[in-house]
DNA sequence: TTCCTTGCAAATCGTTTGCATAATG
DNA sequence: CATTATGCAAACGATTTGCAAGGAA
């Protein structure tokens, strides 16, 4: 199936690519709507959907029950603040090492891997230290 | 909060111990159900919850939508089959120094690691080479 | 008697889908 | 013209929640 152009399509691909958090379909439709009023969350979530199985984005589920999507397409990982919800990104070396490890030891085929540290944010860290 | 006993958490902690894959809420109510017929599924999930908040068990987002639950706590990854939606441990040796790696180049305080791999399982790979 | 837990059903909420219409190639 | 995309609203499905009644400490 041949993908046509469409604006509202080219809005949400270029409004992921400016952001280095993981905005969820909600925040992209908030934020597109600024620029394309009419346009409805469904076809946000239409083209965030088309987006991902084509490999152009990334869909997150990092547990908070909401998806998130990530413009980078690359191997890494997230951090997600337990406290103020955010999800960052977090780069690790070791990434390539573990996934050729895993691969050795598991009779299937590994296609993707996907890792997410949970914890409490420096800023939290801090706004905590303040308070107490 | 206490915690009081009840016939229905027990039988679902139990049952969770048996199981090796990672079975989501509603398998959990089919199969408790057999031997007390009379629970209601919003007791499965508000048990299952309050297990995996104290720590005793675990909740697990694979991706696929629906929450599964891990009676295994320790730190261990897991493996998606996106062919026939298994999901399997995968035992890695290197997780406690990819811990360790991401604490100390993260100016937070990192609790908690998650790492699932996507892939297709032995089994479905060998159903597709007879097909084909 | 206190208060945690249950069953039931309704509510919630993120996401998907059907449909008639509009836009692309 | 054929096909893909849209807006809208309704449908969906997993999970949560309010409530009155039951059970544990």
């Amino acid at each position: 199936m041949a993908m046509k152009y469409s604006r509202q399509r080219q809005l949400i691909y270029n409004f992921l690519m400016t952001r280095k958090d993981h905005p969820t379909a909600d925040v992209v439709y908030q934020n597109v709507r600024q620029e394309f009023p009419n346009i409805s969350l469904g076809t946000v979530y239409r083209n965030l959907t088309l987006l991902a199985d084509r490999g152009e984005i990334q869909r997150l589920q990092v547990g908070d029950g909401v998806d998130h999507f990530d413009g980078d397409t690359s191997r890494h990982c997230h951090f997600v603040c337990t406290d103020c919800g955010n999800v960052t990104d977090l780069q690790m070396d070791c990434l390539d090492d573990m996934f050729t490890m895993a691969q050795r030891s598991f009779d299937g085929r590994i296609e993707k891997q996907m890792t997410c540290f949970y914890g409490v944010c420096g800023e939290c860290l801090d706004k905590h230290t303040v308070k107490s």
